[in-house]
DNA sequence: CTAGTTACTAGACACCGCCTAGTCTCTCGT
DNA sequence: ACGAGAGACTAGGCGGTGTCTAGTAACTAG
């Protein structure tokens, strides 16, 4: 049933990259140890060399596991075919800064990327949230349903104001009760018809 | 002249603080070193240590400068005592992020500290930033001219907006040109009369 | 069957934060 | 005036980390 603990067990990069996960969920980007990985994996201190040749590897391949699941979240909510516009943004958003939340060393890491430096396949995975962000409303913006001119531009403000609010919250300065506040705030400063759904 | 350089030259720490600032303003929060700080300032290893117990209480100090600076600077650009009010709110938002964007490293330090574990004085110092950003348009809230219905939340969302928008630059997401815009958007969200003030 | 590539082990190096002991200097109470 | 104590700094050591290198075992291709 085991597969031979020698060589070759294969699965090593993802069993790394779990572990990882699991370690970031509960801690800070400096907690993340190459060698305490691989400790956790069973494997020697030098063995996660063969999968990421860097420290900052390892760090870029979770960064676009990040964007990714962060795009499919964000997608899943605004997939909700019936409901209200306001409905679907408020859903958008919230899964925005619960990601961000739950996931908040994570999501540091993600934008932390300084500059250009960041590989391709992260600048990809990056590049698809923000575009399926932006194509999730863009009829809704055609038909003047947001305030702003610009509707690049009032996109782009809509996910900074999330990351902010998502940093606020975790970063101790308001309360995740607060957030949700803050959620329902900007969805309402973007909408020109701004009434909270639920209400 | 020259202080015996041998022991007490007195003052270490701000020398060190100094040094800190320098590096992170060209690198990230971990190219800080104490070992290569000391190096910095012709000490051994361990003096940082009558100083800052911990390489934390180094972070730490740097964080309550930082709040310090930024409240400076935001209260600095709310001062003018001429101009309308979307030119004041404008100055201020240009004000905050640009110290976010030229002090990133620093900006992140300062927003990194976990949950309530701050120590009291870098407490006090982010209290006293966002203190006086709330107080400095108290009057104009109460006369009407912001938009949302609360206050203190509008307040907050939009110190929210403008360090999603410092995140979004500083990761390379947009460009500085493209931040600016991003800040107009959100004075001209915020405030009822919108319209930018230098047009 | 052999050659090469890949995944891993094991050891070393330099650096780091932290701790401890020792030394020097300044200050303060008597 | 002088001795005690506190503070600032030096020097050394410990465990941990990332990175590099050499060696080994397994799979794969010719």
């Amino acid at each position: 049933m085991t597969p031979p603990p020698f060589h070759h067990h294969g699965n090593l990069r993802a069993v790394l990259l779990d572990a990882a996960e699991r370690t970031l969920r509960e801690g800070t980007v400096d907690d993340l140890s190459l060698r305490d990985l691989a400790r956790q994996a069973g494997v020697s201190h030098g063995a996660p060399r063969s999968h990421f040749i860097d420290r900052q590897a390892l760090l870029d391949a979770l960064a676009e596991r990040g964007f990714a699941r962060l795009a499919d979240a964000v997608a899943e909510a605004g997939a909700a075919p019936a409901g209200t516009l306001v409905a679907r943004v408020h859903a958008v958003a919230t899964a925005y800064v619960d990601f961000a939340v739950s996931d908040a060393a994570l999501m540091e890491l993600m934008f932390s990327t300084k500059g250009a430096g960041a590989p391709p396949a992260v600048q990809a995975a990056a590049a698809r949230l923000f575009s399926a962000f932006g194509a999730m409303f863009d009829a809704d913006f055609r038909a003047g349903h947001f305030r702003g001119t610009d509707p690049e531009r009032t996109k782009l403000f809509f996910v900074a104001a999330l990351q902010g609010i998502a940093a606020l919250i975790t970063s101790g300065r308001v309360s995740p009760g607060q957030g949700g506040e803050l959620v329902e705030e900007a969805v309402a400063l973007v909408l020109v018809d701004g009434a909270p759904g639920g209400s």
